[in-house]
DNA sequence: TATATTAGTAACTGAACAGTTACATAAATT
DNA sequence: AATTTATGTAACTGTTCAGTTACTAATATA
């Protein structure tokens, strides 16, 4: 499938998924429990997720115990932050840069 | 459609046309000429940035500036960096939490 | 005015996606 | 040993997605 982490995190659910196992540990049932949904749908969420290694796995007993390992969220919050000077400046200084009529290599086509 | 901003970000080319877009504007023949697929295919591209309001548009003539607006990525950033602490901290410290025996609601069941 | 350029969109296509139900397997319980 | 419980997976379905080509509209240029 060769999924990457930006994929994964795109499913809501699997956003709920990653929020709900960040803080504990929960097996399958109990995970599915949280969602309106049949638990071979979470089941197949958290295969997605396991693949990406943004979960990490424990078996006990019949049971397997999912929890979030959020590392792979790094990438995403370093991408993502990248461009905080834009959300960070005051906004009538960012209104200005946005309609910049210079500050384009284009402008000279 | 209602696209959310995780979804938008999804796809590479997408998060490529943001990058591109962050520091100049450019129209949509210009942003094409930076991927390897036709111009409608980018341009569908650009709407749903535009949807998402990720991009901000200026009309010049027959063409369409465009322009990365970046704030709406705060939400993104935000979500991943809740689980900072995760990568922050020393890994062996992480295996530990992520292999940890108790902590677990579930564990009592 | 005729032509070339820029851009958007409609219609289509094949692949990927997210869900379902049914089944298989392994561990725990009676 | 038989049954219940927890989980994964296969097979299927309808929807969404990302791309294509063909067409249209609007602006600029010769």
């Amino acid at each position: 499938m060769q999924r990457d982490v930006f994929q994964a995190i795109a499913d809501p659910t699997r956003r709920a998924i990653i929020d709900l196992l960040a803080e504990q540990q929960l097996p399958v049932k109990q995970v599915a429990s949280n969602f309106d949904m049949s638990r071979p749908a979470v089941s197949k969420h958290l295969k997605i997720l396991d693949e990406c290694g943004l979960v990490v796995i424990r078996k006990k007993g019949r049971k397997r115990l999912y929890r979030s390992d959020p590392r792979k969220l790094q990438e995403v919050a370093e991408w993502a932050s990248r461009y905080k000077k834009f959300w960070t400046q005051k906004l009538d200084a960012l209104e200005m840069l946005l309609n910049e009529e210079s500050q384009s290599k284009e402008e000279k086509l």
